[in-house]
DNA sequence: AATGAATGAGCCTTCATTCAT
DNA sequence: GATGAATGAAGGCTCATTCAT
């Protein structure tokens, strides 16, 4: 068992170096060597650990979207109805993103827009994500909380096409400010749209 | 002038060519030979007109942008309430990249995700499109057809987040569907949020 | 006495492993956790018995060679005329590859062309089994049955030389035909040579 | 066509340069980096000419083989009776690694050992060489001069056999003798046998 | 005796860029 | 203006070998 948390241990230091690395440009700049450096360790041991390059950037995600789910699971326990679970999951997402910026850079700006990893098996894990914020939604929806004259992938885009965007920009500026500043905001003009409501 | 002309005109043809390269791949998978070869003229020339490979790379949106700005205008004309001119952004946009899927794959996967990019003259460029839809924003809000009580750049990026995921979701998945299908629902839930209105 | 016993089995499960991975490629494209996987142990036990891969590799016909003769003297006896003992080695010397076809490519494709394999200590067990046949050759031109007016090694290059050409022809076709279908014809060309007796 | 003569020029250089790496040790410890040393060009040009190094190390023997072949017509020419056809191949390919033999090399212990050699483009040209030796041998049985009643095949292994038999020991044996001393005793044994016509 | 994780040197190959023609 | 041969740096990856356990 020691031998196994060791083995474990190993994975999850390179992988560390890994986000560091990546994070710090893309895919073809981030060079094996500077990952091996960063991890104390030689070239060669990362491909006792993982079987290439893009198997170990894709473990990145692999990892980290477990991280997120298990604790998002957490923060949701004991919230009930669709609105303010919507709002936790909106929170959230913007809280996990803001203290792991190394990695915010690597999802945003590689993974997310990278082919291969949306064919891969991480990126169906990656779906674990965004099925909750579906879940939520159809339960919202079933609730009669939120509308069903719309598609509810419709809706899911508007949420999280607005979330990653917000990322997105936010490590494009260097994370300058707070990517939490204009969280209320944000759940008021996903609840209720951009119109005045002095015209209904 | 005849030469000009003729300059410019190997400028768009090498554009051209480098569109449908770069659409392929991402910046690192496009070769400066294949440009070449699919522009029918030698490496050499391309450095004739383009300092470098990442000149050439940004010289696309530099011309795209313009191109849909033009139109975009032109397609705003007449229309003067700030929800139908909404509207007409929301449907241009995708019209736009629905009609152009190599340069949408370019300008979604690599571009916007790409920090030199976002430092570069062509991104200043770039912002003429998103601060249009800014400048629309504002007009809503002054017309009290917008809330005043939601940050611009947070409405801004509900819409923009929105769009943007929904194109780049829909070159991930190659183009399989009708990008302006939803155009309806997706006005619709901008406008007035996801809240079902029985809750009022 | 256990012991060794132990030893020199160890010793041959490795061997026997060693054959089918170089057997399977050459020396360079073997590799040693392979060898180790067929042979269910370690990559360190091996280098407990062999001083590195080239050790190994020569261990093989060091091995093999010291078989072939042992059965070819057991082959030989009772047979007394050097020509049925030439048409008994040249016989034993197809079978023998015949029967062991992993190793028969080994040897062909790689010892015999290895400059240092033909420095090494085991090419000189290895010559064991060529000066055999010089040994018979000389008994035949004493008999006054084989010539004497041609060089030894004239005669020998004759026969070795045509019963590796086709061994090595055998294994570069994937054994894919029987190597003893000819064995009629080669004895009596070796013996009576391409002329044409209607010549004489 | 002053172009055309340069870029062939440039071609057999590399080649050139092949041949004694190569020569010097098996394919996999030639590296591109000394050939491209000796050559006094740039690793990258050689990639400009050759799709990769297997595909440089098959040029070597294309060139040559086609060198052998059309010297052999020539020295062919005007002997008509298969003896002397036959007794001139044999003197002229040893004399052709005699004077090549760094080829003889690179040919006898790698290639005529390598299977996707074997498998090659390359090979089918080398068998022109081959298939000479064979056409001789049938017009031989034809003109009675040589037996029928022994597979051609036989004959052919019989006498490339021991051929490549000679050279392959005598460049195992770096060069240390003259490969044609034995020129006259070769072609005796390959006609008439080493039986002692004593038995006759 | 045996293991297997770790090493690190070394090699093929790619490709943006240059420059003589 | 245009060509395309030549460059050379850089990087992913393999694998024989070692050594602490």
């Amino acid at each position: 068992m020691a031998k196994i948390n060791r083995k474990d241990l190993r994975r999850k230091q390179i992988i560390e170096a890994a986000i560091d690395v990546f994070g710090n440009g893309n895919f073809h700049e981030a060079s094996i060597t500077e990952i091996a450096r960063k991890a104390n360790i030689s070239e060669g041991t990362i491909y006792f650990y993982f079987k290439n390059k893009e198997d170990l950037f894709f473990a990145i995600p692999a990892q980290k979207i477990e991280e997120f789910c298990e604790e998002l699971e957490f923060q949701l326990e004991g919230i009930q109805d669709a609105f303010n679970k919507l709002k936790k999951y909106t929170w959230f997402y913007l809280f996990h993103f803001k203290t792991n910026p190394a990695y915010a850079r690597s999802l945003m700006l590689e993974m997310h827009v990278n082919k291969n990893f949306y064919n891969s098996k991480t990126s169906v894990q990656s779906k674990r994500a965004t099925d909750k914020a579906l879940e939520i939604i159809r339960q919202g929806q079933e609730e009669g909380l939120f509308r069903k004259d719309i598609d509810e992938e419709v809706i899911q885009a508007l949420l999280l096409g607005m979330l990653e965007y917000r990322v997105t920009k936010w490590v494009l500026k260097d994370q300058a400010y707070d990517l939490l500043e204009n969280y209320g905001d944000i759940c008021e003009v996903i609840f209720n749209g951009i119109k005045s409501s002095e015209n209904i």
